[in-house]
DNA sequence: GTGGTCTAGACCACG
DNA sequence: GTGGTCTAGACCACC
C-alpha cells in the first residue's frame, strides 16, 4: 500500500496518504506503536511534495491514531486499530446505502440493482478504472422509465 | 428539479447544477431543444450568483449538452438525451463495482454485502446523507477476520 | 510575448490571451511540462484582473493543452507542441483560402490578387491593422467588370 | 444571395445580412432605387427574428445606402453601388494584408505563401468550409523555423 | 429580454 | 506561494 497514489485525482493527495495509512492500520498491516515510514522517505516515495505528507500525519495525529516522538518518528497509536476498523466499516456501509440510493434515482429497479452487485461480486480484482463489460451490458439492456 | 442545490455542500455549486441538468436531460424532462430556465432566472431561484449559473451553461455548452443563442437563451442540444443516459448508466455501474470492491476489501463477504444492499433497497427514504441504523447494526455484528 | 494583449480589441481578453499561449507552444517557446507564468503574475503583467487570465487557463486545460497542479502552477501539456502548430497551419491555410475566395468573388482577377499578395510580402512591417497604401493603389486601378 | 446567413456564425447574424445587402449592391444586383425584401419576408426567409433584420436596415440607413419610404418599403439610396464597390475592395485588400502578415508571423515563407495563394486561385468554389487538401499538404511539408 | 465579458475582491484548498 | 470557487455588480452585444 501507499503506493496507490494517484496525482490525477480529484481527491486530495493528502487525503490519500491518510486513507492509505487508516486502512493500513484496519487491515492490520500496521499495529500498534508501528513506525510509519518517514514524511521524507514517504515523500519521495510517492513523488509528492514533504508538506504533503507531513500535513497527512499531522491530520492523523489530531484524530488520535498516530502519535510523533520528535526525532524518532510517528507510530501507530495504541487503540487506532480498533478505531480505523470501526470507522471502515461504518463508511463502506455507508456508501453502499449511498450508491443505491443513487441506482435508484437513476430509474434502476431492485432486480437490475442486484444484479449489478453479483456480477461485481464474481469478478476478481479488475484492472483499476475499468468497469466488467458484463454489468454494462445488464445496464445496457435496462431502460429507466424517467 | 433544479431546486435541490445544497450552497454548503463541499461539491461546487456550478457543478450540482451541471449535474442537475444532465440528470434533467437524462430522465427526459429536458427534451431537445427546450430552453433552459435563463441565467438571471435560475440564479435568483437558487439563490447564486448568475456568473456561478452562467459557468454551468458554458461549461455544458462545451461539453455540447446545450447550445447558445445570442439573446434567446440556452436550449438542450440534439443527441444530448441519449448521451446523459448513457453516462448516468456508466457511473452507477462503475460506483457500484467501486463500492463492492471496497466492501470486499474491508473484508465483508459476499453473505454480508448482498445483505446490506437489500436492506437498502428496501428502505423507502432516508434524511438526506444517513445511513439506515439496520445497515449500521449489520455492520456492528460482522466482525472481519482480516 | 503574451505582453501584446489589446484591452480594446474587439476580441476578448480571455481569447487572446489563449491565443498567444498557443502560439507560445506552437512556436517552441513554451515546452511540454513548462510553467505559465502564474494567473496572479500574468494578471499584473497585462493589467487585467486575475479571473481573466484563470478562465483563459481553464478554457486551455480543456482543450487539453496544459495541466494544472493545485498549488503548483499551470504546465504545457504532452502533445499540445504538436496540436497547436497543426492548428496553427490548418487556420492560416484556411484563412488564405477564404480570402482568395473572397477576393475572386469581389472582381478580382488571378493577376490583380497575386500582385497584392507580392506586395504584402515585400513590405517589412506596417502599423498595427494599417494597409500598404501601394495596396490599396492597385485596387483604386483596378475596375472590376461585373 | 441573403440566404447564406450563418446563425452559427460568431459573426452577429445583423452585420451577416448587412454584408450581404452591400455585397449585392456591389456586384450590381440591387442596382439605386431597387427595392429591398420587406423585412418580414427576409425574416422568415433566412428564419431569424424580424428585429434583427430591422437593425440591420437601420444601420443600412444610417450608412447612407439605402433609404426608407414609410409604408412602401425600403430602398437602394443614389450613389450606394460605388461607396460599395469601393468599399468592398478596400476590405478586401486589407484583408489580404492581414492574412499575409499572419501567415508570416506564423512562420511561412514567401515562397509557401504564393504556392498556397496559387493553389487557392485554381481551386474553384469547394464546398463551404472545406479546405482544399493540395494547400494542407503543401503546408504540412512546411516545417516552421521560429 | 437574453447571454458574454470583465472587474474587484473575499475565502478556501492545496503544496 | 499556487489555483478554485463565489459574490456583487457594471457594461456590452444581440434579439
Amino acid at each position: 500500500m501507499l503506493d496507490s497514489i494517484d496525482i490525477d485525482s480529484s481527491v486530495p493527495v493528502y487525503i490519500q496518504i491518510e486513507n492509505e495509512v487508516q486502512f493500513g492500520i484496519a487491515s492490520g498491516r500496521l499495529k500498534t506503536d508501528d513506525r510509519l515510514p518517514s514524511v521524507r522517505e514517504l515523500s519521495e516515495r510517492v513523488k509528492v511534495n514533504p508538506n504533503t505528507v507531513a500535513k497527512s500525519y499531522r491530520d492523523l495525529e489530531v484524530m488520535g491514531l498516530v502519535y510523533t516522538r520528535q526525532g524518532m518518528g510517528v507510530f501507530v497509536a495504541k487503540g487506532a486499530t480498533a478505531r480505523c476498523r470501526e470507522e471502515c466499516l461504518r463508511r463502506v456501509v455507508s456508501r453502499i446505502h449511498e450508491v443505491v440510493s443513487e441506482a435508484k434515482a437513476a430509474g434502476f429497479g431492485p432486480k437490475e440493482i442486484k444484479d449489478l452487485v453479483n456480477v461485481s461480486l464474481g469478478v476478481d480484482t479488475t484492472p483499476y478504472g475499468e468497469t466488467p463489460k458484463q454489468m454494462l451490458e445488464i445496464a445496457k439492456k435496462f431502460k429507466p422509465k424517467a
